[in-house]
DNA sequence: CCCTCTCATCGACGACTGTCGATGGACAAC
DNA sequence: GTTGTCCATCGACAGTCGTCGATGAGAGGG
């Protein structure tokens, strides 16, 4: 039976905080959202994330990934652990393959906490 | 007279690309956007964009910074220059006193590109 | 059982990053 | 001019990060 793995990030994590531009942001929640940026700020794990959410289905395995960033295997791995790690993608493995597919709401999170709410624009 | 400081980055860099998850992102795309991205990730230069804003009159000197953020005021410094370089915040020196504020738009460009279109949402 | 294929982990290396104290430059007030 | 304040830059240090080749763990096929 396939094996899913749910990201290990609880969900409080993803919705953190309030806009970025609304209130002064605590010590901690900082460390939080910084910790999620710090995932998607690298570009090869930009890549992958439009790479597996552009592939048919939805999701995509290690080898469909490899070729087309130009990275080694083992560096394409390390991307996508940090990846799942982050609940910015999910992990199933399925036989020999492990299939790897987006989680929208995890970026949307994070877009709403970096847009500025139509209250505070000026 | 004061002298304002501009925002280094081409506006073509501030709106780079299509939305993530909406067609596969090139790899001098990915690494424009992930310079900008890695701007913001990371806790102190988070707080101080909040704090900027929230700040009277939407901004802030660095006397005004030093304090709520726990850091020496050279590292509070190199991360507003960090910001300024990477078209999140604009610079104003008036007198001794350097101003900083945000750029909504900065910050809305990167949501935009985070952010799951409808159209591809499932 | 052995071989192959896919993927994860390990260990190592160079490069970059965040932080600080010390220094220097610009402006203001006396 | 001298002194004081605000801020940027410099140099140094520890820590983290991205990358790779080598190795290991499991699943399948002959």
């Amino acid at each position: 039976m396939p094996t899913s793995t749910l990201p290990l990030v609880p969900s409080a994590e993803l919705a953190c905080c309030a806009p970025l531009t609304r209130e002064p942001l605590g010590a901690e929640d900082a460390v939080r959202l910084a910790r999620t940026l710090k995932a998607v700020a690298d570009p090869a794990r930009l890549r992958l994330l439009s790479l597996v959410a552009a592939h048919e289905g939805g999701e995509a395995c290690v080898c469909d990934l490899t070729g087309p960033l130009g990275l080694s295997q083992p560096t394409v791995s390390h991307h996508l652990k940090v990846l799942v790690e982050a609940g910015l993608l999910t992990r199933d493995k399925r036989g020999v393959w492990a299939y790897y597919a987006v989680v929208p709401q995890a970026l949307d999170a994070l877009a709403a906490v970096l847009a500025t709410p139509a209250a505070v624009r000026r």
